[in-house]
DNA sequence: CTTGACTCTTACACAATGTCAAGGCTTATG
DNA sequence: CATAAGCCTTGACATTGTGTAAGAGTCAAG
């Protein structure tokens, strides 16, 4: 039987995180000194402190590891745990990767060069629109993609014939890291029956909107807003509505995002 | 101006962040009300806001933030850091990409299977050997190998012999994941005079020592310790020092880890 | 005046890990 | 046997960025 201390130099483990574990139910002491509450490890428990620091060292959280070990037997359950959890790495590969792509525009953004051009805001009517529409929680803006591919594929699946200038609705009452309730809408020239998350519906009429359009890849979309927002405080207009964006040049247009052309519109009212 | 609301939603930016970024000092509303405490930001705030976006999407942490922007005129400044971060990105990557690994052994550790091979248990005496020898501490144990070309490249500069049998010894009184202490030492044949992080020592014969030779890259220093441990558990023997591994066969001599020979050493005495 | 939408502050929560403090045990040494 | 050094115990607090909730105040429209 080993002290805390010993089995700690054993397993490289720290004391810390061997009372951690066994308060998580991981692994418990083979034996604890019922009067000094001194913990002892047997020589048997390394194997499974070793496979705790082997999931733990593969990414795996104390409670997926828990799960893990409580399935231990089951080959199938572990072979779609590994799967799963690699494509969670992978994951966090690309958001690294991101966060590099990032890093290497930052010098120009911080000397407030913005690549791409930024047009001058309008104040416009925009008419109403029938359109086919769906909507969902995206870990991130950039991800707004997603949502196009699952309207393109239902309209792919049901042979529904696309108008150019899709709409992208930012739902979200205030901004949520976390999940963005965002909806993408195209236009369409006959109404169907909405079915599941697939609804048509008509945007209304904007009697009074402020618009801008920038050209470039959407995380334009920072420097846009600089210009509408100083735009409003000059002419003291405020919010009357969610912001959306309307794909003038879209990706499904054209492959380089230096030629997207993007609207930005949101309703306003005069202060 | 805009309320917090609509701050949030034109900069995609949380109000509670906005909350926070203020009280740390990032970024203060244009006005606050001085009745109602209410926060009114100004058109002209966008582009800070922009950059503090861009920042935190490069992976910056709210210092390092503020940091960048006080500096924010000074572009060789801003370069740096730029670089410094770069590197610190791509080590998160390896990092993933070394979970990924793991990952891939997972299986077979949780069937019970180890690569390699262990060999049995013996007790000896060693004597004491004469060495030079550096230590450090590492992010991890997975990282001895920095010390180690640290060591050879001291030895190459001054032109020192190097016998085989390298040990590592880990001095730690308790495992710590964010830096174990680790000495790394070569035995010689001629002690020469210390030199900073260098220094030349003997260590002592160690009178009785339970070891165990394992073949295999170093991860298989988990399941030689199993085998220790349970040596030393149905033997009635207690540690009685700091656990440390000699390279029989070390990436010097062969390239492939599967052909690498390791004996852990620790200091026993009869309980 | 009521109601609903917004805002304020303060506090708690997460995950994995370190660190510290106060006090109890153990063991070696004088 | 007494004391000191070193190990162990529990419990608490800190880290980081972000959400959420509670309770109270504000604002604008009906």
């Amino acid at each position: 039987m080993f002290k805390i201390g010993e089995f700690s130099r054993l397993t490289r483990v720290s004391a810390r995180m061997l009372r951690h574990y066994e308060k998580c139910g991981l692994i418990d002491p083979a034996e604890i000194d019922r009067f000094t509450g001194y913990r002892f490890y047997s020589a048997g428990q390394i194997p499974l402190m070793n496979r705790i620091v082997m999931l733990r060292d593969a990414g795996f959280s104390i409670d997926e590891i828990g799960e893990v070990l409580a399935h231990g037997e089951d080959a199938r359950f572990v072979r779609e745990v590994i799967e799963r959890k690699r494509a969670e790495i992978e994951n966090a590969v690309a958001l690294e990767r991101d966060k590099l792509r990032n890093l290497a525009r930052l010098a120009d953004v911080m000397k407030g060069e913005a690549m791409g051009m930024i047009y001058e805001v309008e104040l416009k009517r925009l008419p109403a629109v029938d359109v086919l529409a769906t909507r969902g929680v995206l870990a991130a803006y950039d991800r707004e993609g997603e949502l196009w591919h699952k309207l393109g594929a239902y309209m792919g699946r049901h042979g529904i014939a696309c108008e150019a200038g899709g709409y992208s609705i930012y739902l979200d009452e205030e901004y949520k890291d976390a999940g963005a309730l965002v909806e993408v809408a195209v236009p369409v020239r006959q109404m169907g029956a909405s079915d599941g998350d697939f609804t048509y519906k008509t945007l209304p009429e904007i009697g009074l909107a402020a618009t801008v359009r920038f050209k470039g890849p959407y995380n334009q979309y920072a420097a846009a807003t600089e210009k509408l927002g100083q735009w409003m405080e000059q002419n003291g207009y405020a919010f009357a509505g969610p912001l959306r964006g309307q794909a003038i040049v879209s990706p499904g247009d054209r492959a380089d995002p230096a030629d997207f052309l993007t609207e930005l519109q949101v309703p306003v009212e005069k202060r």
